[in-house]
DNA sequence: ATTATATACGGAAACGATTGCACGTGTTAT
DNA sequence: ATAACACGTGCAATCGTTTCCGTATATAAT
C-alpha cells in the first residue's frame, strides 16, 4: 500500500525489460553506459525503491543484524547499540533490537524466532540468568554467525569482545586494600555470567596477593528487583561483618549500593568505600561523593563487534567466525568514593 | 544457509502438496484434522521455520514496526522502547531501531531508507534540529502508519501520545515559585520541539499568574555537546542576572546543570533551586540533592503507541490512525532540590 | 564470405510462501 | 442409476527481485 512502483512498472515506462533496468541499477558490466543513465533517471523520478523482502527472498539475505542485550536502561549497552548501529549503518544494515530483561525464557523464545533467517546474524550478551546454552549452540551449530560480547559463552566456539575483566576486577580490588581495605564485598548479579566469573578472579587474586582471605558473607548475588538489592545491600552494611570496601561488578549495583548507604550512617568513603564497573561517567562523577569507576569501552566494543560482522557478511567466501577472545581494556577512574583527603 | 527445511520438503516428506501443509500450518478449514495433526507433528520434528521474507513478499507485510528516537543513552526514550517492545513483541512483531543522534540529515536518511516497506509502520520522537518535515509529511501522504510520541510534529494529522507538557511546566513553575523562586530560568534543547513549546508556555502562564515577567536572557538553548552545556549554564549561573530557579526541559540538560553548579559556589537548593523533567528516579533520588522531577510515563506511552499501532495493523479494514493528541499525565515529585528545609 | 567475438538486451526460472481455482473422491438425495 | 454436493487435496499463479541463458546486432578476424 505504501510503496510506489516497482521494477517492472519501471521497466515498461522506459520500454525495457525487468532484467535490462536491474542489472542498470546494479551497475552491471553487460549494460551501455547510455541506458545505465536513463535508467537510473527515470528511477529516480520515478523514486523507486526496490522492495526488500522481494531481494532478500532471492539473495537469502536481508541485510539485518539481530542484536540482544539483557536491558535497554543501561548506559554500557545502550552504548553498545549505538557503536554497533555506526559501523552497520554505513553498510546499509539494519538493526532489530531485542531485550531479554534478564530473563532466560524470553531470550530462548528470542532466538528460536531468529533462527528462521529474519536476521544475517546476532550480537548478544547473554541474560544473567543463561546457564542452559541449548538454544545458542543450536543456533551456532547451524552456522548462523553468532558473536558475544560482555558476558559471553565461553563454551561456543565464536568470537567474542570482552574488556579486561580480570585484570580490571584485580586492579579495582588492590585500589581498595592500597586505600586501606581489609574486608571487601563482591556485589555481582548471578554466579554464572562470564564477566562475574573473570572480575571475581581478579578480585580473588588481588585479596590474595595482599594476604586477605576471602570472606564467603560478603559475596552478594543480586536480583532484578532494585528494592531487594538495596536491602540487601544495607543488611551487609549494618551486619556484625561490615566490608569496608566494596566492588561492584555490575553499574546498577554501584546505585543499588548507594542508595544502601543512604539509608545507613555510614559516610563513603571513610567507612566505606565503593567502586564499580560504570559506564555512565556523567552520572559517576555527579553522585555523592563522585564514583570511582572501571569504565568499559562500551561504544568501542560495539563497534568491533559490527566491524567482523560486517567484514564476514559483506565480503564473498568469507571464513567462519574465528573461536577467539578479543579483549579491549577498561580504564579505571579514581574519585572520591575510595579516597579520604 | 542457516535456515532448515522448506515448505516443498517438507510437504515431500510428508507426501502432500506444499498447499495443503501451508493451509494445515495455517489451521484452514479446508484440511482434515488428521492431516493437520500429522502436518504440525512433521513440522515440529523437522523444525520447520516458515521463510519471513517470501511471507512478507506474499502478504505485503513485514510484522516489524520501526522505532526512531533521538538517541539511546536516555531512561526516557529507553523505557518508552521497552513499553513497546512489551506489546509488540505479544503480538510477534519485531522492532527496528534507530537513532537519529539529534541530527535531522540522519533522520532523513532513516525516514527515507524505510519507505520501501521494510517495516509496516513507524513510531517515532522526531530529533531536536527537525523543522523541515517534508520527510514526514511525504511518508504520512503515502498512507505509511506513523505515530509519534513526544517530541510531535502538529502538522502531521496522524495520531500522537504525549504527557500533560503545558500543565507540568506550568506546575513545575509554580512549585518554584512558591518555594520563593523569583528568577526563573528555562531550558531546552531546541525551541522547535513541540515538548519544548508546550514546557515553555506553561512556564510563561505560571510566570505571568505569579506576577512575573520572563526575562529572555534566562531562556539557554543547549546543544549536543555535554561540556559546552555545562559552561552556558556556569555563564548564566555565576551572571550579573543569577536566577534563583532552573527548570529543565530534558533531563541531560538537568545532568548539566548539577555539573554546572559543582563549578561555582552555589548552594541546592539554597541559592539555587533546580527541577527537571527527568524518567530516571533512581537516579534522582541519589542526586545531590536529590532533585525534583516531573515523572513522563515513559513505558506506559510507549504501550499505548504500540496497542494502537498492533490495533492498526493485526485487524483487517481498520481506520487510518485518527488526527489526534493523546495525553498521559506525568507525576511531579518534590525532593530535596527545591526545598529548603 | 564466413566464422568468431563482443556488446546489449530480453525471456524465463528461481527464491518460499499463500491462495483462487479445479479436480477427484465419497456420500446423499432424487 | 445419476445428479448434487461436501470434503480434502493438488495445480499453478502470484508477490518483486536477481540471474542464468539465449539471441540479435555489430565488429573483427580468417
Amino acid at each position: 500500500m505504501s510503496t510506489g512502483v516497482n521494477l517492472k512498472e519501471l521497466a515498461a515506462e522506459l520500454k525495457l525489460s525487468p532484467s535490462t533496468v536491474s542489472r542498470a541499477l546494479n551497475d552491471s558490466y553487460e549494460i551501455s553506459e547510455a541506458t545505465k543513465k536513463k535508467v537510473i533517471s527515470m528511477a529516480e523520478k520515478l523514486n523507486y525503491q526496490p522492495n526488500p523482502f522481494a531481494r532478500s527472498l532471492r539473495e537469502n539475505k536481508s541485510k539485518t543484524i539481530a542484536v540482544v542485550i539483557p536491558e535497554r536502561m543501561s548506559s554500557f549497552f545502550s552504548k553498545v547499540v549505538d557503536g554497533i548501529e555506526e559501523v552497520t549503518q554505513q553498510y546499509g544494515y539494519h538493526l532489530l533490537v531485542y531485550s531479554t530483561h534478564e530473563d532466560v525464557d524470553r531470550e530462548k523464545k528470542i532466538v528460536n524466532l531468529l533462527m528462521n533467517g529474519r536476521a544475517d546474524a546476532i550480537i548478544m550478551s547473554v541474560s544473567s540468568q543463561t546457564s542452559d546454552i541449548s538454544h545458542l549452540t543450536r543456533l551456532h551449530e547451524r552456522g548462523f554467525p553468532l558473536v558475544f560480547f560482555d558476558r559471553i559463552c565461553s563454551d561456543i566456539p565464536t568470537t567474542k569482545f570482552i574488556t579486561n575483566d580480570y585484570e580490571s576486577g584485580f586492579e579495582g580490588t588492590k585500589h581498595l586494600i592500597q586505600q586501606g581495605c581489609r574486608k571487601i564485598a563482591f556485589l555481582m548479579l548471578s554466579k554464572e555470567l562470564s564477566i562475574t566469573k573473570d572480575r571475581y578472579k581478579g578480585y580473588l587474586d588481588a585479596l590474595k596477593q595482599a594476604g586477605l582471605s576471602p570472606e564467603p558473607q560478603l559475596n552478594i548475588t543480586c536480583c532484578q528487583e532494585e528494592e531487594q538489592n538495596i536491602e540487601a545491600i544495607k543488611q551487609l552494611l549494618t551486619g556484625a561483618n561490615r566490608p569496608d570496601g566494596i566492588l561492584s561488578s555490575v553499574e546498577k549495583l554501584a546505585l543499588a549500593t548507594y542508595h544502601a548507604v543512604k539509608r545507613t550512617h555510614l559516610r563513603i568513603p571513610e567507612d566505606i568505600k565503593i567502586l564499580s564497573f560504570f559506564s555512565n561517567l556523567s552520572i559517576a562523577s555527579l553522585l555523592n561523593p563522585s564514583l570511582t569507576t572501571i569504565t568499559q569501552p562500551a561504544f568501542n566494543i560495539g563497534e568491533e563487534c559490527a566491524k567482523l560482522l560486517m567484514k564476514k557478511l559483506t565480503k564473498p567466501r568469507q571464513p567462519d567466525l574465528p573461536n577467539q577472545v578479543i579483549t579491549i581494556p577498561s580504564q579505571i577512574t579514581i574519585r572520591s568514593s575510595t579516597i579520604v583527603l
